[in-house]
DNA sequence: TAAATCTATCGTAATATTACGATAGATAAA
DNA sequence: TTTATCTATCGTAATATTACGATAGATTTA
């Protein structure tokens, strides 16, 4: 198969897994990263910095897009990308609460 | 291709984007949570909760202990699982590094 | 207008993931 | 010992992901 059975989970679960697929992979780790450490935006230049093709690059941004975590804006002849803060701190929040819902009693095996 | 070129990243950006993927499922997702309600352990009755084939509950069961985020004892016939306090609490670190490594300056496009 | 530059998309190949039935192995109960 | 119960693993089919070359579209420069 290779599908995911969505139907056996809830809305939640579902759209958290699809966020965290989202940074789930080196390549967008480093062009977030990248884009937060340039503090304002990065076109085109990750794909020096990056090692890998222009079309894979784009895929990936493309992806970050589709997920609400980064936005592009035209810049003349090339696109400035940028954190979404809002689906950013959401994120950022959602994982937090699952992570923090865990109180380690020692009840366990 | 389909091949992730981990060489192009750092150990770092890898490793996380390998336990990131590991949580980036519903169906990880919802057995974490699952446990994590549990408070204590939980066994096979994730079979019954989640509706997915006991064969696919085993599999995503591994793939979280792979990641180190779960650790499993056997007790008698069934097995008890468990968060690992220690890979979970590292992990909830390297991802809040990397959302409060953003910070919010208006110099954006 | 023509050439140059940058990015997105298409098509495609290689590989990974997801799910499940079948089955094996291990322990408990009869 | 035999049977029942539970979990892990194997094999496999369906689908998703990753990467890249080629190309198209859009804008700027010459």
């Amino acid at each position: 198969m290779g599908v995911t059975k969505t139907d056996n989970f809830n809305d939640e679960q579902n759209r958290l897994a699809t966020q965290l697929k989202a940074i789930a992979h080196p390549a967008r780790i480093a062009i977030l990263q990248h884009i937060i450490n340039a503090n304002a935006c990065i076109c085109g230049d990750l794909v020096d910095e990056l090692g890998l093709a222009q079309a894979t690059i784009s895929q990936h941004l493309k992806e970050l897009k589709n997920a609400g975590l980064i936005q592009g804006t035209i810049e003349g002849v090339s696109v400035c990308y940028c954190i979404e803060l809002k689906a950013w701190k959401a994120l950022q929040n959602e994982i937090n609460t699952m992570f923090t819902s865990y109180k380690d009693v020692n009840t366990c095996c």
